[in-house]
Formats: structure tokens, sequence, C-alpha cells
DNA sequence: GGCTTGCATTGATGTCTGTCGATACAAGTT
DNA sequence: AACTTGTATCGACAGACATCAATGCAAGCC
């Protein structure tokens, strides 16, 4: 199995090739800024576990009343660290009734893994 | 190259690492902060610059003064940049006469783009 | 020894960020 | 319409962070 990158991204329409990879070539500015941002999302201990709570729910989705309460912080502060995601491009959510409900967004992910991801073994870059 | 892969944290296998993955399992509050870190030293949009130029680089070793004058930076504020990213595990460095040298250390990039990575299908999430 | 260059550290400063309580908004219930 | 519950926003504040100038330290050179 080669790698089978699907570029499937939301916005994908602004970085052409994104990232072509951490190690390929140096970042100019604007790439830099534009990865730096879903990074700086994931460089919290409070976001990472919220976003791995998100992920591994097995439907997909997970209710903030059910995110809110494994935390020892106030409800405010959640739903301010759920808006950092969401901004980040790492999950989406959607209000259904009286509940808000989250859900990763692999593209995102995989986008920052295959970035971070280096050429080991083979020599066939450049 | 003398010494290089020093783990940083738990083991690094080979694809797996010492945290399952994002979709595998909620984080608990340690594996969390930990991984927190490096992720928040790449939330910056110089020392993702950096790093690309760093690990970007053919020999694998760029010279501090060769990163330096590519940033609209001072001096110190550079060296500050490196300084955090070596704490984060990413880089690693070596006096060398007069001059500094840096390195990437790809088994960081790797467990952090084997963390995001999400399962292409399948994976019976217990 | 004294001088020069390369890099790190220190101390200061303005900005950003994580957190909270209070409050507003949304939707269901009575 | 009132009441209750779930979630987001606001305003404020302490701590963290990015940045700089000044300084210190290491190593080569006069």
């Amino acid at each position: 199995m080669s790698k089978q990158e699907l570029v499937v991204l939301g916005r994908a329409d602004e970085d052409g090739a994104c990232c072509p990879g951490l190690a390929a070539a140096p970042l100019d500015e604007d790439q830099a800024a534009e990865l730096a941002k879903p990074f700086k999302a994931l460089g919290d201990p409070v976001r990472l576990r919220l976003l791995s709570m998100i992920a591994s729910r097995a439907g997909g989705e997970v209710c903030v009343c059910d995110l809110t309460p494994a935390f020892d912080l106030s409800q405010p502060t959640i739903s301010h660290h759920l808006k950092l995601l969401r901004q980040a491009g790492l999950i989406d959510c959607e209000r259904r009734g009286t509940w808000v409900y989250y859900w990763a967004l692999p593209a995102t992910l995989d986008r920052l893994a295959a970035f971070l991801k280096t050429p080991r073994t083979s020599a066939a870059t450049a």
C-alpha cells in the first residue's frame, strides 16, 4: 500500500500544495503562519484531551454535555477551548435541539500528520 | 552524526508510539501534558520556519549563522526559539568550534505524526 | 594577552492566553 | 408566558510568551 493522501480539505483552495512536508523545503512566512494555527491549537493539554475525546468517539460525535464534566474547569472555559479547536479547523459542531454536538475533522489532522512525517527509509526525495 | 535519536518520551516503536493515536482513546492528563509541549513548540510561525529550515537541510545540520539572517528578528530571539524547539525534543545541537549546529530529531516528528494520523478505515475501536 | 566573531543568557516590556464569574442566548417543558 | 437546562459570549485578571538591548561566554586570531 503506497501512501494515498487524499487532499480533500475544506480550504484546499488557497494553498495548492499545502505543505509538501516539513523536511521537504523551508516554509515561507505565509505557509508557516497558516500551519502554526492548528499546531498552536494542539499546544494545550485541555484542548488535546478534548480533541482526543471527540476523535475517539465511536459515533463520531460528542455532546458538549459529555465533555464538560470530564474536566475540573468551568463550562465557559471548555466552551472557549472548543471554539479555538473549531477555529483551527480541527473540529466542527452543530446544534441539535438543546444540545451541541462536536466531531473531528480528519482531513486537517491527516494534513498535519503528513506535514510532520519525515521521509524516513528509502531515498526518493530530491 | 554521532548521537541522534535520544528517545525523549516513552519508547518510539516504529509507527506506533507512546500514545496510541488521537482517535484511538481519550488522553489522560499526563499524556496530554506531555504531548502539548511539542505541539506548543510547533505553534509559532518562526519556530515552524526554523524547524523546516533545519529538517530540510541536505546534510542534516544547519549552522545558526545560516538561520539567523533569514529572519527579521534579533539574534537573541532566534536563539530563544531554537532553545524552545530543543526543549520540546524536536531538534538538538552541538557546538563545533566557533559555530553551533542544529539538526532535527525525526523520532519526535514521526511520533507526533503518528499520533495525529487518523485511521484510514476499519480500525475497530474497542 | 588583547581583539573579534558567534551564540547564549539576562532583564525589561508589551501582548497574548487561560481562566473565571456573570450574563446572554437557544430550546424544551410546564 | 414563565421556568429550566444547555451552551456561548463578555469583561476582567493573573500568568505566560515573544521580542529587544545589553551583557556574558566560548573559541579562534592578532
